[in-house]
DNA sequence: TCCCTTTGTTGACCTTTGAAACATATACCG
DNA sequence: CGGTATATGTTTCAAAGGTCAACAAAGGGA
């Protein structure tokens, strides 16, 4: 039914499958097999994905006709490849079909139009005047998107909305239980924003969605069990991915990493906890120490980042003491909290993004000295340890998977 | 292909399913399903099976057909249910098929024989002169096996060996990378076995197998996401059930609970870390309090634990003052440990074994509300938190869980 | 140009499930 | 006590999916 089997270790992995008719189910859970393929693993001739499959070349035929006939995927003539035998036909996802991405911050709402396969087609950033409220986000997203419709109707098939929120969100209904940093609290955004737009809406926290991009489009690829960790202006948000999927919990707050305790002599956190890793690993200390009351993350790795790529470490020279010092420390106790992850989660590998992505470009092999040292036994040995890739696009393309689930899980379900 | 759809949410969660055929696996899937449910879910009438896996009459007729065709269930006579209709057989795994388990310790071995539906046959413990090797424990169990043999080859069918190791094992292979107590390191420890016992031979963490056993059979049931804790005389171990599986990592040594950061100012951990939850909470510090070299655990519980069920705290009266103190700090470290996995797990329950199952029993309202007081948010407010009830037949039931789960992701497999 | 390799296409075949009709066994009710 | 309603096992048959084998197509290599 699905790719990944005993007898062809090399298929990559899927998710589970559904309930018991055999007719319809396994059809369905092929299609979102061979969906799931072009989207993540971009356009692929259909000679890979039988191979990659595992299925029959006559199945593959007509799975690919089936998604071609909805419309969520189309074929390109062969690639000169210079092998014998026929040449094998592309299959790509088709990336006129869109989700709408909407991402809220404190002062600005982003609004994203992006297709299968990652492909960003537009992003809009609209500066708000103040903190936004969920009826002031609904209501400028309301209105970019109107302002956008003619286009959307004429080239794009709009599947859904993804919002990306910078709190605590229950994915199951949308319901923000608390976003400190834009004053939300128990509020219901995806239905009203759903409503809206016309769109079905799914909203997660953002974290847990960068985590997704990451790992599937970014740094992450190929990896299925992996850390990432996010340091912003706002503190250090993380999640988790789990056997390729990712770590939810009971109430789907899981993978809140940014308060485990790092030292007990530490400060009180806004969460009421003391030690957090985000109250000992900050911005807002980093910029104490260059003097600074605000930065933008391209500023911090001019300031901070050795830019001959050849040179491991920014010469010391090239920093006061000071900023020395607290990058030092910060590094050290990042390193004791990935130590503490190892044990936990015994990942592949540790993505790191926003600041902490800085901190660790300034000195990678610190922070990989300091994690051997303080992590269980040899665990920390194997553990790689990487930057994030995507960048400006992370949170954007994050919201598109969630609006895409629906639709990967079941392509020939609903029409949309 | 599965039992839980989204149109059947009550349905219990499936794994995922295997590669293309759609013949071959559809059935291999179903039947692998309905023996899950019987193995986990107790003997049931057809009529339920059809009910909770959502799948055809006929179709369950036609599987519990092969089931019992294959040895690994039967039918019985229907309950007088009382009800109108006509009465459903009852359908049970079959117990006499049963796995062999092994639980190597610093000063015994204990071998059991454990049926399907979790049914304990038969126990032995062998007491060992010192710290056993690898090759001991081989000798050991082959010649218990041996004095087994006719008994096991008339009454029972034995479908493999599960070897529950108190350290870190590569469940993969079956290699011991470092079990300190037993003085094991980097030895195979599956391999020799299933070959001088002639069966398939598998090994895992016990923490991790206590994990799956208390979720299946004990505290944990019906619970998809709880994080359960182990307290020994040599550690703590745990285990992390995510979604319903157990979290194995990329190598398979997450879940290393006892190894994480309680107290920045803490003792060097053997593991190599300052601090961890091992060197906090701990029974030998418990034991130094009580004046006593070693304990068993009932024991610990006789001193400890108030007799009478109503009496949720043990009166301060009844333990000495010192006694009090240690029980009360090592409670609220382990709540400093609990608040951490919150954050990151957000599980819908936590199960304490052990020596940690009498610290809770002690005094659990202090336990619950320091959690509380140092959870993220209110995120500590939802959670259960529970004494492991299997005590004793954990680690067997277990280690079974690992040999069986073979056969149950394909009953009509290699044959037994 | 001919052969080989690889892949798409087509139709026959096998397997599985589900649905319907029928059979069976119980409770309920008068 | 017998008829009716209800629930479930059983049997038969149709629908749907996938595989397989044979054939066709398209390119490389000699």
């Amino acid at each position: 039914m699905t790719l990944a089997g005993t007898s062809r270790p090399s298929a990559p992995r899927q998710l589970a499958a559904g309930v018991g008719n055999s007719n319809d189910q396994t059809r369905r859970h092929n299609l979102s097999t061979i969906l799931t393929m072009l989207h993540h693993g971009g356009a692929q001739t259909r000679a890979q994905l039988t191979r990659r499959s595992g299925l029959n070349r006559s199945t593959i035929g007509a799975l690919v006709t089936e998604l071609a006939d909805l419309g969520l995927a189309y074929e390109t003539e062969p690639h000169d490849s210079g092998l014998v035998g026929r040449p094998s036909p592309i299959v790509h996802a088709n990336e006129k079909v869109v989700a709408i991405t909407v991402n809220p911050d404190v002062d600005a709402i982003t609004i994203g139009v992006v297709g299968l396969g990652a492909e960003l087609h537009k992003r809009i950033r609209f500066e708000t005047a103040s903190v936004p409220t969920v009826r002031e986000a609904v209501n400028v997203v309301t209105a970019v998107v109107a302002g956008m419709q003619s286009e959307l109707e004429a080239q794009f098939r709009v599947v859904g909305v993804g919002i990306a929120i910078p709190g605590l969100v229950n994915s199951n209904d949308g319901t923000v239980l608390l976003a400190p940093h834009l004053g939300w609290h128990d509020e219901s955004v995806a239905g009203p924003m759903g409503d809206a737009l016309g769109y079905p809406a799914r909203a997660a926290n953002d974290a847990g969605l960068a985590t997704v991009a990451e790992s599937l489009f970014g740094s992450g690829r190929g990896v299925s069990d992996l850390v990432y960790l996010n340091g912003s202006a706002s503190g250090i948000g993380g999640g988790v991915l789990v056997g390729g999927s990712m770590l939810r919990g009971a109430e789907g707050f899981a993978g809140e990493l940014g308060h485990t305790l790092v030292n007990s002599a530490g400060i009180r956190c806004h969460c009421g906890k003391v030690g957090c890793l985000e109250t000992e690993v900050n911005l807002g200390r980093l910029l104490a120490v260059l003097g600074r009351d605000s930065l933008e993350l391209d500023e911090l790795d001019a300031l901070l980042v050795p830019t001959d790529p050849a040179v491991t470490a920014t010469p010391a020279d090239q920093l006061t003491p000071d900023v020395r010092a607290e990058v030092d420390r910060q590094l050290d106790v990042l390193a004791l909290a990935i130590g503490n992850f190892i044990s936990v989660f015994n990942p592949e590998s540790f993505v790191l993004g926003g600041f902490l992505g800085s901190l660790f470009a300034v000195n990678p092999e610190r922070l990989r000295a300091a994690v051997k040292s303080v992590s269980f036994g040899t665990l920390g040995d194997s553990v790689r340890i990487d930057r994030a890739q995507l960048r400006s696009r992370l949170l954007t393309i994050g919201a598109a998977e969630l609006a895409f689930a629906e639709l990967l899980a079941d392509p020939a379900g609903t029409s949309f």
